[in-house]
DNA sequence: ACACTGACCACTG
DNA sequence: CCAGTGGCCAGTG
């Protein structure tokens, strides 16, 4: 056994749990996981995640609502492709309407 | 062992 | 209101 329990991980369960048309951003999952992570270790924690799991990472976007991550797919287009297909629509690299796509796991999980 | 970097966020001026 | 800076934690050079 690795023990290899580490935030990655959890960071990977909340992606998964986040449903079809939904976004979030990494503060709130940081804010979910805890005070031990920060928003930074999120982000970085799914670029490992995008290459080895099926974890939609497309569906976190920073607290703007920008496709900040777009940039670590493998297409500039794809990120924003993934989105539409699950009826987000995104102008200009940014997530419109996100607050009503908006997706806290704190609200919606933490019962 | 040190310094810099990174898919960010919040506070201060 | 906009711009700048610090904090956050872990990994890599």
């Amino acid at each position: 056994m690795k023990t290899e329990n580490s935030f990655f991980e959890d960071v990977w369960e909340v992606a998964k749990l986040i449903p079809p048309g939904r976004v979030t951003s990494y503060g709130a999952i940081a804010n979910y996981l805890g005070t031990k992570m920060s928003a930074r270790m999120v982000g970085w924690a799914l670029n490992s995640s995008a290459l080895q799991h099926d974890v939609p990472a497309h569906r976190v976007v920073n607290r703007n609502g920008m496709l900040t991550g777009k940039i670590h797919f493998s297409t500039p287009t794809r990120m924003q492709e993934l989105l539409e297909k699950e009826g987000i629509k995104v102008e200009y690299d940014k997530v419109l309407s996100f607050d009503k796509h908006f997706w806290d796991p704190m609200n919606e999980l933490k019962l």
